[in-house]
DNA sequence: AATTATTTTTAGACTAATCTAAAAATAATT
DNA sequence: AATTATTTTTAGATTAGTCTAAAAATAATT
């Protein structure tokens, strides 16, 4: 039985690594986990020893199965957690994250999986993060970013990167939400930042923004 | 912010402290908990220093108002979190303590309130035990035990007392359940068991299984 | 290739929560 | 009242998770 602290450290070194597609670097994950390099060095020799993940000193950590199946049975409950709150609490998607930091350490696959029938087993949360299903299993849907799209094609909003409550927040002023239809209009070279067309209304975004933006392909 | 473990303490010595109406003794803290006595000694004390309760040597300790309130927040979380698994998600109610547990240590009141609401502001539990409300009140009906109710009267079964997962898998086994109608019919002399009339069906129970149904009084 | 900068690890210390063993205080019996 | 039993506290140790400061390894620059 893994306590809240491994379940974190399991679960940030996968996003990374599904990011960065590399070893995973002890700095990085002390970034991510607001601590020190040696408590994460500390931390890495002891999931090591728990047959987590691979740990090579000076070379970084890599997941192994029995740890992917750790962090995305975590992933589940984090963003089943995050469904149930839009969906049934009513709460707003900035609100949610912090409480499913809680959540998803609640320890019971009934629970779990009885939660997701609950939900009608949804496939991706208030963020458009795909949902994992109980074996661990989810389908990434191909999506492209707002600075990539085609001049003049209308697409529609499926999934926010940078899911801070900030961000979202911002979103939410500007009446952008997922399932929103939008259409770049003109990208400034100047700055980068781009005029979109969203429910009828053009606005400016600035190139920060439309970053974590990802649609339709 | 109080840690989990702490939580737990509170809300334990609380829970005596209403059944025996004493002060709380360090021993009974430590079988309820099941930890050792001197583990209890030193918690007891830091909870003193946090002004959670008064702690006197050898004397015991009695929670004051603010121990009190964290108290009955975290027994409205759990009661209120039970009541979501049997209502919502379908558990037995021998299935949910387990699991509540865990979540009456979730913080965020916003989240006790939305769930409150959701489950449309219950006043009991799946086990008759009453839930406070956001203010931490909750109205403690007068209930009568089986083992005192005066014979051929029928009564409604409100409550049961010892909620371990055996027990109310007994009561469930024999059809008995919150809310069916209960009659007594004889008490035996010899072991002080007792016949009850239970939907129209005869049954025998023992004192032990008496003794922890309540009914309407 | 040598120097400098960055990253990572080690060493030693701290807090929270726990334990065992022994001492001290209180309660119960003779 | 003295003795015995029980309860409670103290003392010292352990584990998980964290930190700071210093050392070692690796990477980047001159
Ligand atoms: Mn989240
Ligand atoms: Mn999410
Ligand atoms: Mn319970
Ligand atoms: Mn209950």
């Amino acid at each position: 039985m893994l306590t809240k602290t491994e379940e974190n450290y399991i679960k940030e070194i996968f996003t990374i690594e599904t990011i960065t597609k590399k070893d995973v670097s002890t700095n990085s994950i002390a970034k991510k986990l607001d601590t020190k390099p040696s408590t994460v060095t500390d931390m890495l020799k002891k999931l090591a020893t728990k047959k987590l993940l691979s740990y090579q000193k000076y070379k970084g950590v890599k997941l192994n199965n029995k740890g992917k199946t750790i962090a995305l049975s975590v992933i589940r409950k984090h963003r089943l957690w995050e469904t149930f709150l839009v969906k049934k609490l009513n709460f707003s998607w900035d609100e949610v994250h912090e409480i499913a930091e809680q959540l998803e350490h609640i320890k019971s696959d009934k629970l779990t999986n009885r939660l997701d029938q609950f939900l009608g087993f949804p496939t991706v949360d208030p963020h458009g993060d795909p949902i994992p299903n109980a074996n661990g299993e989810f389908t990434k849907t191909k999506t492209i970013c707002l600075t990539k799209l085609t001049i003049n094609t209308e697409s529609i909003f499926v999934e926010v990167k940078n899911a801070s409550d900030k961000f979202l927040k911002y979103l939410s002023k500007n009446n952008i939400a997922i399932g929103s239809k939008i259409k770049i209009l003109y990208i400034e070279e100047f700055d980068n930042s781009v005029d979109i067309l969203v429910n009828n209304k053009q606005i400016n975004v600035s190139e920060s923004v439309a970053k974590n933006i990802y649609l339709n392909n």
